[in-house]
DNA sequence: GACCAGGAGCCGC
DNA sequence: GCGGCTCATGGT
């Protein structure tokens, strides 16, 4: 328990960080956002540069929430247009948090053709089957599930947690990793396109995914995952799709990431994460949560 | 009750 | 290597 407070010229926006669709175990409760880390029940809560935490550590806050970073400098760093200028405008706090690689890895294979909401779902399902009660004032919690836990010998026992055809790549993801625990640490210290190469040999982890895994579990700033809303979003706002191409294919997103990497430089993966929470306005959507895109051409 | 979702695997050409 | 189809599921 304890209160830490931002530098000066320091912003973060808790509740936009814990909920924009990085992080996937996060609840709110009265003014407190509540969720496991590494097998701890986190409670925090923002009152402007005030943060005040129950469980961790402030150092642990501090990592978790990358309040190293100094975002200012990194939004100047990627702030090349009007674009991206207005997407950085609409959500100044927004942090990309330092998550573990494992739990990252099979969010992204459950995130693959669903909404954020029903990934949360998964993940949640998937804790409280196979991971570990954690004892909590607030009720009951369960940590992330190891890899041992859901490789579980058959995968049939997956089953109940609703991950429809996802269950199959998350078990035979979790009995590699089980079966060699070295792999994921070996895989985070090689060079970026060679740790992408060895995301996708894993079964349901295809090039978005990958660098979802990248940015968001290895801390690999320079990833640009390519969805279908940056796909929209690219294509209305940076480079119109090939006339006579197909405008969601595998190659025109590779496309659109290289042109990512390449003119947002190091710090893409932030970009695409402010062009991302933006979607709804830069798809002119009304204003808000709604993110329909009312018939607009990729 | 369609349509869609922070896609990926597989098969045929 | 590229295009098309299929894959469970639930939110909207």
């Amino acid at each position: 328990m304890g209160i830490l407070r931002l530098r000066e010229g320091q912003p973060c926006d808790l509740a936009l960080s814990l909920s924009c669709g990085q992080a996937f175990r996060w609840e709110q409760r009265g003014e407190w956002w509540e969720g496991v880390v590494e097998s701890e029940v986190w409670r925090l809560r923002q009152e402007g540069d005030r943060i005040e935490y129950a469980g961790p550590t402030a150092r642990r806050v501090r990592d978790y929430l990358a309040l190293d970073l100094d975002l200012p400098a990194i939004q100047a760093a990627v702030d090349r247009d009007p674009v991206i200028h207005a997407a950085i405008a609409s959500c100044p706090g927004l942090r990309i948090l330092r998550q573990d690689p494992w739990e990252i890895l099979v969010s992204f294979i459950c995130a693959t053709n669903t909404h954020i909401p029903r990934i949360r779902q998964m993940i949640a399902s998937l804790s409280r089957c196979f991971g570990e009660r954690v004892p909590s004032p607030s009720g009951a919690w369960y940590s992330f599930p190891s890899p041992v836990a859901l490789a579980v010998p058959c995968r049939e026992t997956l089953e109940e947690c609703r991950l429809g055809y996802r269950d199959r790549y998350i078990h035979g993801t979790a009995a590699r990793i089980a079966g060699d625990p070295g792999l994921l640490p070996h895989l985070m210290a090689l060079p970026l396109e060679e740790a992408r190469e060895g995301l996708l040999s894993f079964p349901g982890v295809g090039p978005k995914a990958a660098d979802c895994i990248l940015l968001f579990g290895f801390h690999r700033y320079e990833a640009f995952p390519v969805d279908v809303w940056i796909r929209r979003i690219m294509h209305r706002h940076y480079l119109a799709p090939p006339p006579g191409m197909k405008a969601a294919s595998e190659k025109e997103d590779r496309r659109i990431r290289e042109f990512g990497r390449e003119y947002f430089g190091e710090w893409a993966g932030y970009a695409q994460e402010y062009l991302f929470c933006a979607r709804g306005e830069l798809l002119g959507d009304a204003p808000g949560k709604g993110h329909r895109d009312g018939k607009s051409r990729e």
